[in-house]
DNA sequence: TATTGTTATACTCTATAACTATA
DNA sequence: TATAGTTATAGAGTATAACAATA
């Protein structure tokens, strides 16, 4: 990515200040849920809930949704990660790589450099304040983790078992030829 | 909610086609993913991810997704509910209620009828047509879920009760007083 | 004065399509 | 021709704030 002809152009998507997109979804009382309480699905729907708002609290000094935090160690882990291969890696398209990318960059956490092999291609690296910020956010989310193990008692290592294989499960029926939604086939 | 004077305005949420919002976050050869591996919340996400990709698959003739689907089941469950109501069993804000139940009215499953008993309020129901439709979707949703189980053999039923404490874990740890995010005190 | 729902508006996330530069 | 990244734009989801009607 070396002498690229574009106009300036900043991104717009600098503002900081993550907002939690969602509320706590709580039981409500007198409300009869149906299907929905024997569902794993709905079980999943709402433990993932409950515990983004809880990351969220855990981390507010940092101001980094999980995607971002996943993101940020994505690109310590895989010093010189393609942007493209950050966006797959987390189900994005390109374009939502690049807003990604933008935000981390804007913030400081990291920067683009010239990947050696592929003059079309950035090489993503964390900035040496983001590696310093990095460790103790991680340590953050670490501690975070284990207290909901710790409070899941002997259940937790069988449930992080559990949602792998679910995972697995459920991209396997997504991805079975019979399954497959039928692209458009012009 | 009998003689409000407001204009006619339809809000502008009509058009169907729900697109799928995350591709597939697959894991990707060659990429370490650190902290990432270890992590309770992310094996949560990568396993809801997974399932929001199967549901969307599993149920493509309604153009619903899960979230419309969880309401749909609230309101066929608890007639007259108020779209207040509805909003708080869903994490959602007033306004976000209200651009769900337009949704569900534009494309003919709900309807707002009067409150009895509080002129303010709507009532939600069903509509006929929507009852039938339901019947078959919600038959669509379980056997997705029946074959999700199936596929966790006998460590199925452990995960959806350990998916049930987590969520109680961490909506209990975002509640305690000490925990909480302190609000702006002016 | 508080609550229910509405309107108007803004922000975030994600996607599609057309484009530049390079392979 | 295919791939990496960018730009412009659009759609969905959610939030805030001010408002009307009713409690």
């Amino acid at each position: 990515m070396r002498n690229k002809t574009y106009p300036d152009g900043m991104s717009k998507t600098d503002s900081a200040a993550a907002l939690a997109p969602e509320g706590l979804m709580l039981p409500v009382p007198g409300v009869d849920y149906g299907l929905l309480d024997g569902l794993l699905g709905y079980a999943l729907r709402r433990a993932q809930n409950a515990l983004y708002v809880d990351f969220h609290r855990a981390t507010a000094a940092w101001d980094v949704s999980p995607q971002r935090f996943a993101a940020l160690v994505l690109i310590a882990r895989n010093p010189g990660l393609r942007q493209g291969l950050l966006g797959q890696a987390m189900g994005l398209h390109r374009s939502g790589a690049l807003r990604l990318t933008d935000w981390l960059t804007a913030q400081g956490w990291a920067e683009r450099r010239d990947a050696p092999d592929d003059a079309r291609a950035w090489g993503l690296h964390l900035t040496a304040a983001g590696k310093r910020r990095l460790a103790k956010l991680e340590a953050a989310v670490a501690a975070h983790d284990r207290a909901l193990l710790a409070g899941l008692g002997e259940q937790g290592p069988a449930l992080k078992a559990a949602l792998d294989r679910l995972a697995w499960v459920a991209t396997a029926q997504s991805t079975t030829p019979q399954n497959k939604p039928r692209r458009q086939t012009p």
